[in-house]
DNA sequence: CGGCCTGTTGATCTGTTTCAATTTGGGTGG
DNA sequence: CCACCCAAATTGAAACAGATCAACAGGCCG
């Protein structure tokens, strides 16, 4: 892990100002939120925060990609969600942190000591709004996964996955047609309810279905998204 | 369906105003609550409002019990939460609704307009703070129910389905060891991704070890919370 | 009293897991 | 630069938890 002094302007350059929170934030008021923050970097598998964990920090991904993850006391886990650069973490204003986050591959954050971030939170309302905004969003990703993990069947789960993937590349203004996985199949797995075995399976049935292709185990194409829109089973 | 003009002091005189989100507001600010707020009540089995309504009210439930779902295309559902008195319902700042409201049983509800929710929102500023709060813990809450969903097996969800059912009649001053539930054993599988069957079977499993106690179907005895809190897996 | 909805119990079936064996591919050191 | 090495991914066979199909019991209301 290595801390990286902020100076200068880090803000203003920040490739992710458009989706991050700071988005919110007036040109004029960035200074204000610049003195608050620094950098991090993170090795692939370092682990960022563990669960109950006193939650101090707060952190915007600027690089890589993060996943949240719960375990139970026999070592089984759950993945909560995959962040992206331009996603926030440490949201809520609780004690502690209510799941672990690990790095998956190189990753890069913003770091925001709580206590300041609070204060910049009482001096600009847009801010608590927009972060009221964020935790809406989470809360509503949160109740379509709850519907993947009780009510799909693997094939439904995998192709809503890839959807899901496909729409955030998208919204961070990926248009590329191939979809990159940074996370293994064990990732994945934890993250849809299944095993390894199962999400390897079920790639290869769309993969002979023509549905999707992957050109590495890390790289797809999706060939038929309507297809995989049907099979995703829901609505609109 | 029935509204019920707000007359008087119908905030100041609540049996929930402790634990509802209003609890923020200090006396004086009351009236001003009071003053966009009417009651409503539905009847057993009907819907407050449907998955992508518009979302122009938020409500607070005062009596009764609420299940969230959301459809599959073809049917399946999942309950993604039960709201008892005191719980806030609407909660965000969206366009639509992300999922299904009903009343089980008797319901009576505080109704907010949105606009008007809004209005007030932005001139009580711990008003929006409370509603953050409120969001994460719903985030916090949906998480475990990711775990329970995704890595629980039978017993281990049903445990811990009690346990939190239990947890949450503790917080709302009720010390009964008897544990009502309101909703079906179909409720109850659609919540915690299992089928009425195995809910049932799994139930009197539970009954044979002597852990819990059927004294009607909607009336639990908890005989050895240890035993279930062993069963739901978690630390702590 | 009878019909119906909810819950329980039983028998069978199936999708997914588990266990086990290969294959692949990315990273490293010679 | 290539060969080796190890983790990750894939594939196969067997086992199992929970689903499905089916029958029945009990309480509640008309």
């Amino acid at each position: 892990m290595v801390v990286i002094r902020s100076r200068g302007s880090v803000c203003e350059s920040c490739d992710i100002r458009e989706t991050a929170i700071c988005a919110v934030l007036r040109p004029e008021e960035l200074p204000r939120l610049n003195a608050i923050v620094s950098a991090q970097d993170f090795a692939a598998q370092q682990t960022i925060f563990y669960e109950d964990d006193p939650a101090e920090t707060l952190y915007n991904v600027t690089n890589g990609c993060v996943r949240l993850s719960k375990m139970l006391a026999d070592g089984r886990r759950q993945i909560t969600g995959f962040l992206m650069p331009g996603d926030f973490l440490g949201l809520a204003y609780y004690e502690n942190y209510a799941y672990t986050a690990e790095a998956i591959g190189q990753v890069r954050v913003c770091v925001f000591p709580r206590d300041k971030f609070q204060a910049l939170l009482g001096e600009f309302p847009q801010f608590e709004r927009r972060l009221l905004s964020r935790a809406s969003n989470e809360l509503a990703a949160a109740q379509d996964q709850l519907l993947l993990l009780g009510r799909k069947g693997a094939k439904e789960k995998l192709a809503s996955f890839l959807l899901l993937l496909s729409r955030r590349a998208k919204y961070r203004g990926l248009v590329d047609p191939a979809l990159d996985l940074p996370m293994t199949r064990n990732d994945i797995a934890d993250y849809v309810g299944l095993t390894t075995e199962t999400v390897s399976r079920t790639f290869t049935k769309l993969v002979d279905a023509g549905t999707i292709e992957l050109t590495s185990p890390q790289h797809v194409v999706i060939h038929q998204p309507e297809m995989l829109e049907e099979l995703a089973g829901e609505f609109g």
